[in-house]
DNA sequence: GGGGTGACGCGTC
DNA sequence: CGACGCGCCACCC
């Protein structure tokens, strides 16, 4: 089928439940491959689909947001996020207690 | 058709 | 602790 890495990693983007976040190797590793870590960048650089695909609750390894290429000027997704009920710790996301758990489906 | 780049992650120096 | 390189896929020129 024409699954492909992008269409994978939308899924798995549009499955992020509300108040929680989801790292990009946590996102490429789901979707099939933990490498497509740079790959989950590009497609949410993309992002055909906002209103669907909430890149807002993808986040770097180390919890932080990208400032310099966020969609809507970088502190516009902490705001989305703290509006969900994450909690930020010197800008950075607390990952220990928001990161999403995939189901073991 | 070929080459370079990118919203990343991890290992190594 | 910081900096660099490698790996992967898709898109742009």
């Amino acid at each position: 089928m024409g699954q492909s890495a992008f269409e994978k990693i939308y899924e798995v983007v549009k499955q992020i439940p509300y108040g929680q976040v989801a790292t990009y190797g946590q996102v490429a590793a789901i979707a099939g491959n933990r490498r497509w870590a740079r790959v989950v960048g590009y497609a949410l650089h993309a992002n055909p689909d906002p209103e669907h695909i909430p890149c807002h609750r993808v986040v770097n390894r180390e919890g932080r947001v990208s400032e310099a290429f966020a969609f809507g000027g970088g502190n516009r997704q902490v705001e989305l996020l703290m509006a969900e009920g994450v909690e930020f710790v010197n800008g950075y996301v607390d990952l220990a207690h928001y990161q999403w758990e995939r189901p073991s489906y």
